[in-house]
RNA sequence: GGCCCCUUCAUCUAGCGGUCCAGGAUGCAAGGUUUUCAUCCUUGUCACAGGGGUUCGAGUCCCCUAGGGGUCACCA
């Protein structure tokens, strides 16, 4: 049974390194038929916020990952840890050390000026004495002395580490509060963790937690270290590209299979493939198979799966997706056309939604280059001879009643398709560019085709006439 | 700075000693389709960080250098 969990701290929203993380625990556990468990690691009372893990509740909720059981939360348990300090206490596996803060950090100068790493003394580990008076002791876990510390990583391989590079850290504060290291050990082993799947920042706790893990008899679980998400240009990812809250890419028009598919194939691959939908990374995802440099943040290919996933989705869902990007399509009479066009062109939901609109309403101004372009010599003239001839045409409904009707024009007045494409274009978006002029006119219909030629005839006559 | 990890096209990656004059994808460029823009299709552009080994043979193994990242709390 594979049993992995998804830790983070509520101390901000959930970014896309978090989501990937937690969505690199969830395959592993739903591929073995295991569990995918939550904990929130609240410790550190003064930083956290019930706000926090809302947030992180509402992105798992968007991309459609879910848990077992009920999230943990750490605050609830201290009274266990405690209990595991006391027993590691009892058996001289940890000890009171009453170093002051200051004179902790006394020591730390010293061993700075001397060069050295900052290390903590063990001058309490074996103290028999009697303690100062008016200290309120930390306890700290005695790390082994000499040796190494080593460990297999499915991702990086065998990590050794020198013991001196583990001090007594320590594992209760002077208010008897348990910290990171210990608590995560103890959960981790007593949710039964099998595989801890986490970002590589972690790499050099695992010493720390194995030292836990080995005083307690505990059995260690496989660990995976994934590299870092970078930002563009390979340093730290920044606010405006991934750090940002996971939620921001919805509001942005991004699809959740979208950003999954993405996160999946930043680290992890299989052959070439580059699609793959929830079933196929449920088939496929091993984290050993994990690539152990960090890969960078690429928006371009986000952006280009995002258009992949749009065009393929059902219209329905388009439309009421849609609706948080203020368009309401689903009782439109000329729903599927719209859809079926624009899920083709756009990129973004936002972006489909602000196009759909452009169509939708009329325009309010016209764009100067467009009209210098498309309007020259007789355009107008045309544009009206077109007008003429759509209001005394009969009935029309579907693009290609529109179609014929543009096909007869073009040939009783012996022009090119452009001779009219581009002021009808123009009169009826504002601008060149946009979809099929058939098609747009059947979505807006007749009465408001001819309502936009004769604005757009008014506009020119006002503001062009010679 | 110490320690740990990493290093194939601009980017994500395939490659697990010969089948690689290095493949796919994004991006970019050109062409085609189209009434325009976008989509789509085709083609092209672009990489094994450098240097030593090991081996009949190295992108693949080892070492060094350089570069990048991580980490060194009574934070998580």
């Amino acid at each position: 049974m594979v049993v992995t969990r998804f830790a983070p701290s509520p101390t901000g929203f959930l970014h896309i390194g978090g989501l990937r993380t937690a969505l690199f625990n969830y395959l592993w556990a739903r591929r073995n038929d295991g569990e995918f468990k939550l904990r929130i690691e609240d410790t550190d009372m003064s930083r956290n916020s019930a706000e926090a893990t809302r947030a992180i509740l509402e992105a798992f909720e968007w991309v459609g990952m879910d848990y077992d059981g009920e999230p943990i939360y750490q605050s609830d348990r201290f009274d266990l840890y405690r209990s595991y300090i006391i027993r590691l206490l009892d058996e001289g596996k940890a000890y009171y050390c009453y170093m002051s803060k200051e004179e902790l950090d006394r020591l730390r100068e010293e061993q700075m000026a001397r060069k050295e790493r900052p290390r903590y003394d063990g001058r309490y580990r074996d103290f028999t004495g009697e303690p100062p008076k008016g200290i309120e002791p930390v306890v700290r876990i005695k790390a082994p002395l000499e040796g190494e510390i080593v460990f297999e990583d499915g991702i990086k391989g065998t990590i050794t580490i020198s013991a001196d590079e583990v001090d007594d850290f320590i594992i209760a504060r002077s208010d008897g509060t348990p910290t990171y290291n210990f608590v995560v050990a103890i959960d981790d082993a007593l949710m039964g963790i099998t595989d801890v799947i986490r970002g590589d920042d972690h790499l050099y706790n695992t010493p720390k937690q194995i030292v836990v893990y080995e005083a307690l008899g505990f059995k260690l679980p496989k660990f995976y270290h994934v590299p870092m998400i970078l930002g563009e240009g390979g340093k730290k990812l920044s606010k405006r590209e991934g750090a940002a809250d996971v939620m921001d890419y919805k509001r942005a028009g991004y699809l959740p299979e979208a950003l999954l598919n993405f996160l999946v194939r930043l680290g992890w691959s299989r052959g070439d493939q580059e699609i793959f939908t929830m079933e196929e990374m449920l088939e496929h995802f091993d984290p050993s198979d994990i690539n152990a440099s960090a890969s960078q943040y690429n928006p371009d290919k986000l952006l280009w799966l995002n258009a992949h996933y749009i065009k393929n989705s059902s219209n329905e869902r388009l439309a009421s997706l849609l609706e948080d990007f203020g368009v309401y399509l689903l009782a439109h009479d000329k729903r599927e056309i719209l859809l079926d066009i624009f899920k083709e062109r756009c990129k973004t939901l936002k972006e489909m939604a602000e196009q759909i609109t452009e169509v939708l309403e009329t325009p309010k101004e016209y764009d100067a280059k467009a009209i210098k372009k498309a309007m020259k010599g007789d355009a107008s003239e045309i544009l009206a001879r077109f007008g003429r001839k759509l209001e005394s045409a009969g009935e029309l409904h579907l693009p290609t009643d529109y179609h014929s009707l543009l096909e007869d024009f073009v040939k009783e007045s012996q022009i090119g398709f452009g001779k009219i494409g581009m002021p009808l274009r123009v009169a009826l978006t504002g601008r060149l560019g946009g979809p099929d002029l058939s098609d747009m006119m059947s979505i807006i219909g007749k009465k408001e085709t001819l309502q936009r030629v004769e604005n757009f005839l008014r506009h020119m006559d006002m503001n062009y006439a010679s």
